[in-house]
DNA sequence: GCTACAAGTTAACCTTGGCTAAAATACTGT
DNA sequence: ACAGTATTTTAGCCAAGGTTAACTTGTAGC
């Protein structure tokens, strides 16, 4: 079964008597340019490419931080995948210089790898603290957040942040 | 090249004076349990796999809306994407009773496939409103809400919804 | 009504990210 | 030290989403 199937939403949204957009907002029911639009799924499409590579990155450094090591079992009960994805993907880690380790032994980050756990993970956090603050349920943000912040530009992240620092001043 | 090294974010963002981080956020840093974990990436993969449909049947309405027809010429040329995907791609949407079409002729949405669209459509629009309302620039603001859409949950895009609303009221 | 060009389809191939089952290696306890 | 268990890797499978190149079908113009 589709998630829309049972995904119960468009009685609850059509047709609401709170549609206040504003008319300079109308504008967002025209077709984009072609190629502008291409260029909208080419840069989802990029992001996806290395959706994998930062989550098993950002991974695999919390693991390090938190537990000294990081195992591949560990990584694949926390991604909820069999081992062999995970030493298959680990594989492609190493091949694109992101990950190192002896065969049979713990994983470790290069220096590459770790510059991109670090973004990853502050990008996570800003995604997350972010909808923290703008009151969503904590399980349901970190589930969001996973998903987001792979889609989430720098300028966004930085209005996020922001918006993160003010809220929270507010009700410290 | 990957995406990460020409995005000059860390050292922009690490150790900033700014961090105010109130301490009932701190726990963030800590690994949730393995099982939720898995369920957070599970929720990911699972929205991975209805994305591009949902791209898809979206894209087919407002095309059918916008311009009369959904012609595979045009979904190549907006998806940024060769017409023999397009094919091939659509013969899924088919069979998942999605879209109907006789061959060599223009596509159309059964009634699941526009439930469907109009679902996408609505969850777009409110991740794009919201991103306006936040203060991003239209141009990022479409292309972060086309890769976000396909990841916000219900009670996310309720808040988005209220957030817009009321900043729109706000700046009206 | 035929010819030429545009649009759609099919075939053959690639990579990624899953899986299971089986083989190889590492670790542990007696 | 070595037997048994746990972990990691490898092999072989699959589907999705891309590609190019070749073929089919549709449509317009003369």
């Amino acid at each position: 079964m589709l998630p829309y199937e049972h995904f119960g939403y468009i009685g609850a949204m059509t047709d609401s008597p709170n549609d206040v957009t504003p008319d300079r907002l109308r504008k967002a029911d025209a077709l984009p340019p072609s190629d502008q639009h291409a260029q909208q799924y080419a840069a989802v499409r990029n992001a996806h490419e290395t959706e994998l590579l930062e989550d098993y990155v950002e991974l695999i450094a919390d693991l390090l931080e938190h537990q000294g090591e990081a195992r591949s079992t560990d990584i694949a009960a926390r991604m909820g995948v069999s081992q062999a994805t995970v030493s298959k993907t680990v594989t492609r880690l190493k091949s694109l210089g992101l990950v190192s380790s002896k065969p049979y032994r713990s994983l470790f980050l290069t220096e590459k790898g770790e510059a991109m756990a670090a973004m990853s993970h502050q990008r996570h956090a800003i995604v997350l603290q972010f909808l923290r603050a703008l009151g969503v349920n904590d399980r349901t943000a970190r589930i969001d957040a996973e998903g987001m912040e792979h889609h989430v530009s720098q300028e966004t992240l930085e209005i996020m942040q922001r918006y993160t620092r003010e809220q929270g001043g507010r009700d410290a």
